[in-house]
DNA sequence: TGTACATCAGTGAACGCGCGTTCACTGATGTAC
DNA sequence: TGTACATCAGTGAACGCGCGTTCACTGATGTAC
């Protein structure tokens, strides 16, 4: 185990030349996973796309569930962004409401970029795909519990009975948040334009955090 | 055009019998989705679980999704079910908490019930399916139209500059709901209490829809 | 109530496509001296 | 700097499974008289 060296399927050790190869696939089914359902998505067609053969792809991956998973991984390592956003962010006054904003908008700009791999770690989740799931929560858990520290941190002390569970807020807006950049297409399609959307999970994000009304 | 009679794959016009062994495909399709991902159910598997033989399935449905449409139109109706909570709750102080709380109740049950189709239907609406979108459309539009109607009531007159737009923040306020009640699981394994969950839902509600902090 | 015919309903068995997967091989790259 | 050998990398071509799909047929049900 302490060799986490990276194997081909037949044990060789891949070199530059292998390892530039193998991120060729990733890139190759990145892309063509945002035009194709993972269903129809072949190990042929991104070998093709790769312009390699898909014996190839069978030396660096045993299907195409695996690969999209490497690229989730990716994907979640570049969480870390946006949980450090949240924990620079200030909650107080106008600047708090103008931290809701920026955060909405981050979110959305990640969700765009990751939209296609996003697509396919839902679908797996749903599916009860332990790999995906654990993936899924690994990379909401780190904004989670950044923006539970600010409310922790920002709620007034309870006046009437129990405060609400700061994690429990926090889970629920990233919730908030991560169905409405997958799903900006529907709000669109409603009429419902994006600044609007925009200006009401800011508010959402506001009141939830500082249980405060924002300064509009 | 005028005759919109359900017709068998050959034109036959399924009798009685016909259509009993319709629905029970449905039945069966439904049933197996709860434990089988949409990749790995086939007409076969169906057939044989419904006791009948695949080129039956094919006399009534052209595929499994096809199938599958039929069941989440069914699903799409039952949401009106959902809306009238909405239109008939009262949303004035406590009671307008409590309504939040119900609504939210209401909205997990729903999702519970149908999970499985649902899973296809985000699925499918991710990787642009018209048919399967417009049901997941339709399905969310109706309470969020009577969702926006309580925020256009409830909500304050606006104090400082202009007011939220309410159809976009019923939609922000629905997608929340539908995410949490989909991943609930998720929430579980992060340690969030369900009745945590529930109440911090309840509060976003209660703060959307009224604009007022709720009365605890 | 019974018989004949029409239509509805269901299916066994097979065909064939498409894709996943593999293996024995060729070609490319690296390194030792 | 050149040559030989080892290892890395890539692939053509084929095999075969599994499934979607169909068709010609048998069986069930309904109805007319």
């Amino acid at each position: 185990m302490t060799e986490s060296e990276l194997r081909a399927a037949d044990g060789r050790v891949p070199g530059r030349r292998g390892r530039a190869t193998r991120s060729r696939l990733l890139e190759c089914t990145a892309e063509m996973l945002a035009t194709t359902s993972l269903r129809d998505l072949k190990v042929i067609d991104i070998a093709r796309e790769a312009s390699t053969s898909p014996a190839t792809f069978y030396q660096y991956f045993p299907d195409v569930e695996s690969a999209i998973l490497v690229l989730a991984e990716e994907m979640a390592v570049s969480t870390n962004a946006l949980a450090q956003h949240v924990r620079a962010a200030n909650w107080k006054g106008k600047g708090g409401y103008e931290s809701a904003l920026a955060l909405t908008d981050r979110f959305i700009e990640f969700w765009e970029q990751y939209r296609p791999v996003l697509r396919v770690v839902d679908l797996a989740t749903g599916e009860g795909d332990r790999r995906f799931n654990q993936i899924r929560s690994r990379m909401l858990n780190e904004v989670t519990v950044a923006l539970s520290d600010a409310v922790r941190l920002a709620q007034p002390k309870p006046r009437g009975d129990e405060p609400l569970d700061p994690m429990a807020t926090a889970g629920v807006l990233v919730a908030m948040l991560a169905n409405v950049a997958s799903h900006r297409y529907g709000f669109e399609f409603w009429g419902i334009r994006t600044g609007d959307a925009r200006r009401s999970m800011a508010h959402l994000i506001y009141w939830g955090v500082t249980g405060q009304r924002p300064p509009v």
